[in-house]
DNA sequence: ACAGAATTTCTCTAGACAGCATGTC
DNA sequence: CTAGAGAAATTCTGT
C-alpha cells in the first residue's frame, strides 16, 4: 500500500474562494496525506473514486469537497449513505455548514422520515442504506436528480444480515456517480475495479497507533508491542492493569469486552482502583445529575452507572437506553469519564476516540453453533483499535489485545497485528437475501424481462455461477408465492409483491405472515404479536433454560390458538419459543405494565425494550397493511388497533390521547385515571391538566388539543 | 453420618436497519 | 473446532 506523506495547501484547490472560506473557518490549512491523495486522482473533478484508509483519517471531508464540487458543476442532488443511524446524524450536522453556500441539507432515516415531498428540495441528503434503498422502491421523482452518491463505511458489505442491502444500492449506485469509503480492506483493487472506480489506498493515521499483544507472564503480563519492544505490568488481571497503567499516564481508555455483563463487572472492578487517579468530581456529579433528569432508562441501569460514574468510569452496550448512552459518552468525550468497557456498540458508529484500546476478548459466542466460540474478525479489531489516539489530546494511540493462554501469541499478534483485514465479499447467496434483493430491483425499477433483471445479479459482487444457481429458484419462489408473474416476457410485481416491497419486509417474512393470517379468521394479541415475532424480520431475545421450560407450559393455557403451529425441529423450536417471550413482552407493554417490572421479569434492558418495540410497531403495521391486501377486513381491524397500542405501549382506552405529542403511556394514564379520557376533557378542564402535568407542559398539551380538535371540524 | 469445603458440571453470551404520519429537516 | 464467569450440582474431607 501506498504511503505518501503530502499535505496540500487548501488555497491550492480549484474550488470557489467561498469554499475555501469554510474550510479555513474550520481550521482547515491544509489537506492531509489522504485527502490530498484524493484530490490528486480527480476527486473535485467528480472522478470515480473507492478509497479505503483507516477511522478518522479525514475521509468525511473527501465526500464533503466532492459533493461540493460535483453540485457546483452538474448541479442536482448528492446523497450521503451511511449503514448507521447514528452517523447520519453525525454527518448532517457536519454538513450543515454548507448551508452557508446555499446548499440545502437534509436527514432522513427510519426512525424519522419518508420520502415526502419536502426531500424534493434539498441538495445534500444524509440516509442509511435500508433507508436509501426503501426510498428506491417508492420511486420519488426526486431521486432522479440524485446524480452523486458518497458510500460510507462500504466494509459493511461484509455483514451478512446487512450487506446484501449494501451491496444492492451500491450497484444501483454505480450506474450514476459514486464516491465509495471504505474502512481499509485487502482486495480493494477488485473492488474498485467492481465500482468501475479508482482506488485510492492508504494507511495514514492522524494520531499514530501503537499496536500490542498482552500476555499472562512471570508474576504480572509483558505487552509484545509491534515494534519488538516489551512492557511490563502487575496486576491480577490483564484489563485493570493496563487500564490502571494508562490511567496512570493520564490517558483515556476504551475498554472491549464479549458481553454486556462482563463489561460491566469489569467497569466495577477498575472503579474500585479508582481513588487513586485525579477526577473532576464536580463534573462527574453533574453527569450522575443529569441522569436523574432522563426520562428513559431503567431504574436499575440508571443506579448501577450513577455509581460508576461518580468514580470516573462507565459500561456501555445496547441494553441501555439512547439518552444514556449518549451522556456517557458525551461524558468520554469530554474527559470527564475516564474509562469505558463496552461492548462492540462503540466499535463502530461516531467517533469516540480514546488513547488507549484495551480489546479484552479476541473470542466472541456465536449464536448460530451452540458452544462456539469464534474468532472476531480481522476487520473488527482494527474498527477498535482505530478508536486509540484522540487528536489533540494524545501524541500516540495504543491498542492492546489481551491474549489468555501463552500458546497462542504468535498465532493473535500475527492474525490481528501484522495481516491485513478479510477481503470484501458478496453476501447475496442466500435464499433470504437473494430472493429479497430482486424484489428489490424489481420494485425500484419496474418490470423487466428476465434477462434485464438477470443482469443487475450479473453486477453484484457475488460469482456468476452463484447468481445462475440463485436466480432461477428465486423466480420459481417468488412467482410461486405470488410477488411476482410474467406477463408479455416481462417479470411483474404483483399487488401483494408490490407492498411486500414497498413495506421493506422480507418476502419470507411476507409469506409466513400471510399464511398464519388466512388460516383463522381472526384471533387474538399474543396470537399476532407471536406470528410476527417469528417472522425472520423479528426480534431476537435469549431465552433462558428456565424460561423454556415455563413458556412451554403456558402454551395451553394461552387466550388463544397461536397462528404457527409448533414445530418439531429443535432449532425451529427454539424460534418458536423466542417469538412466545417476544410476545409476551408485548402483551405486557400494550397492558400498561411498569417498564421496571417488564426489565426485571424478562431480564432485558431499556434498550432491547425499545428495540422490540420498534420492530415490533413496523411489522403490525405492515401485517395491517398485508391483511387489507388480502382483503382479510377481520384482521386488519384487529392489526390496526394492535399497531397503535404497541406503538405507544398502551391499552385501548388511551389511543385518542397519545395522540398529543408529549403525551406517552403515562402521562395518558395519568390524565385518563383523573377523568381526562380525551381530546375535549382535555380543553375542558385545562387547570386540572395543569394541575397533574404541571403548568408549562399543561399548556402546551391544552393548545395541541385545542388545535387536533380543531383539525376535525 | 454430616456439615462444609473442594471440585466438577451446567448455563449463559453483541449489535441495530426497515413503514407511516407531518407543520421541524 | 477457538472462552470465561458465575451458579448449581456433585464429590470429597475431617471429625
Amino acid at each position: 500500500m501506498t504511503v505518501e506523506l503530502e499535505w496540500m495547501n487548501v488555497d491550492n484547490l480549484p474550488l470557489p474562494s467561498d469554499v475555501i472560506e469554510i474550510l479555513k473557518n474550520r481550521g482547515i490549512i491544509k489537506l492531509n496525506p489522504p485527502q490530498t491523495e484524493a484530490v490528486k486522482k480527480g476527486l473535485l473533478e467528480g472522478k470515480r473514486l473507492l478509497l479505503t484508509s483507516p477511522t478518522g483519517s479525514g475521509k468525511t471531508l473527501i465526500a464533503e469537497l466532492g459533493i461540493i464540487s460535483f453540485l457546483f458543476k452538474h448541479g442536482g442532488k448528492a446523497l450521503y449513505v451511511t449503514p448507521l443511524r447514528a452517523l447520519t446524524n453525525e454527518k448532517y450536522l457536519t454538513f450543515k455548514d454548507w448551508e452557508k453556500l446555499g446548499f440545502k441539507v437534509a436527514m432522513t432515516s427510519g426512525d424519522y422520515d419518508t420520502d415526502d415531498a419536502w426531500l424534493k428540495n434539498y441538495d445534500i441528503i444524509v440516509t442509511t442504506y435500508e433507508k436509501l434503498d426503501s426510498l428506491w422502491r417508492h420511486r420519488p421523482s426526486w431521486l432522479n436528480e440524485a446524480q452523486y452518491f458518497v458510500l460510507d463505511e462500504l466494509h459493511y458489505i461484509n455483514d451478512p444480515e446487512r450487506g446484501p442491502v449494501v451491496e444492492s444500492v451500491a450497484i444501483r449506485a454505480k450506474r450514476r456517480n459514486l464516491l465509495a469509503l471504505s474502512a481499509t480492506i485487502s482486495n480493494y483493487t477488485v473492488i474498485a475495479k467492481w465500482l468501475n472506480a479508482e482506488p485510492v489506498a492508504t494507511n495514514w493515521r492522524p494520531v499514530p497507533l501503537i499496536e500490542g499483544v498482552m500476555y499472562p507472564d512471570k508474576k504480572g503480563y509483558t505487552i509484545l508491542f509491534k515494534d519488538n519492544t516489551l512492557k511490563k505490568v502487575y496486576g491480577d488481571d490483564p484489563v485493570i492493569a493496563y487500564t490502571l497503567d494508562s490511567l496512570s499516564r493520564n490517558g483515556q481508555v476504551l475498554v472491549f469486552r464479549n458481553s454486556r455483563k462482563t463489561a460491566e463487572l469489569t467497569a466495577r472492578k477498575i472503579a474500585s482502583y479508582m481513588n487513586f487517579i485525579p477526577l473532576d468530581e464536580k463534573a462527574l456529579s453533574d453527569i450522575v445529575n443529569e441522569i436523574d433528569q432522563i426520562e428513559e432508562g431503567g431504574s436499575e441501569e440508571k443506579e448501577s452507572l450513577k455509581e460508576l460514574i461518580s468514580k470516573g468510569v462507565a459500561y456501555h452496550h445496547a441494553g441501555l437506553s439512547k439518552q444514556l448512552r449518549d451522556i456517557i459518552e458525551e461524558g468520554f468525550r469530554q474527559r470527564k469519564i475516564k474509562v469505558i468497557v463496552a461492548t462492540p456498540t462503540l466499535a463502530a458508529g461516531v467517533n469516540l476516540p480514546a488513547r488507549t484500546v484495551i480489546v479484552g476478548d479476541i473470542y466472541r459466542f456465536n449464536r448460530r453453533i451452540a458452544g462456539f466460540q469464534e474468532e472476531i474478525s480481522v476487520m473488527e479489531y482494527k474498527q477498535m483499535s482505530g478508536r486509540a489516539g484522540r487528536p489533540g489530546f494524545d501524541e500516540m494511540g495504543e491498542a492492546i489485545i489481551v491474549v489468555r493462554d501463552k500458546k497462542n501469541i504468535d498465532k493473535i499478534f500475527k492474525k490481528y497485528i501484522l495481516s491485513s483485514t478479510e477481503p470484501l465479499e458478496s453476501k447475496l447467496g442466500n435464499e433470504r437475501a437473494f430472493y429479497t434483493f430482486l424484489l428489490g430491483i424489481l420494485s425500484a425499477e419496474g418490470n423487466l424481462s428476465e434477462k434485464e433483471l438477470a443482469n443487475f445479479a450479473y453486477e453484484s459482487l457475488l460469482p456468476k455461477s452463484l447468481v445462475d444457481i440463485y436466480f432461477d429458484r428465486a423466480i420459481q419462489w417468488l412467482s410461486e408465492h405470488s410477488f411476482i408473474r410474467e406477463e408479455e416476457g416481462k417479470l411483474i410485481l404483483t399487488d401483494f409483491g408490490k407492498r411486500v416491497a414497498d413495506l421493506y419486509i422480507n418476502p419470507f417474512t411476507a409469506d409466513i405472515i400471510r399464511k398464519g393470517l388466512e388460516n383463522h379468521r381472526s384471533s387474538c394479541d399474543i396470537a399476532y404479536l407471536h406470528l410476527l415475532a417469528f417472522t425472520p424480520d423479528g426480534p431476537l431475545v435469549s431465552v433462558s433454560k428456565n424460561e423454556e421450560e415455563e413458556l412451554m407450559g403456558l402454551i395451553d393455557d394461552l387466550d388463544c390458538d397461536l397462528l404457527i403451529e409448533e414445530p418439531y425441529e429443535e432449532d425451529e423450536y427454539s424460534l418458536y419459543l423466542n417469538a412466545l417471550k417476544i410476545a409476551l413482552i408485548m402483551k405486557d407493554w400494550i397492558e400498561e405494565v411498569d417498564e421496571d417490572t417488564i426489565l426485571g421479569k424478562y431480564n432485558i434492558g431499556s434498550g432491547d425494550l425499545r428495540n422490540f418495540v420498534e420492530t415490533m410497531d413496523w411489522l403490525t403495521y405492515s401485517a395491517y397493511q398485508l391483511s387489507r391486501e388480502l382483503k382479510l377486513e377481520e384482521h386488519a381491524d384487529k392489526l390496526r388497533i394492535l399497531n397503535a397500542r404497541v406503538k405507544d405501549g398502551i391499552r385501548e382506552e388511551l389511543l385518542e390521547l397519545v395522540q398529543i405529542s408529549g403525551i406517552g403511556r403515562k402521562r395518558a394514564r395519568l390524565l385518563y385515571n383523573n377523568g381526562i379520557r380525551g381530546l375535549g376533557d382535555i380543553v375542558m378542564n385545562v387547570d386540572k391538566v395543569k394541575s397533574l402535568l404541571g403548568p408549562k407542559l399543561g399548556e402546551k398539551i391544552a393548545q395541541e388539543a385545542a388545535r387536533l380538535l380543531n383539525r376535525f371540524y
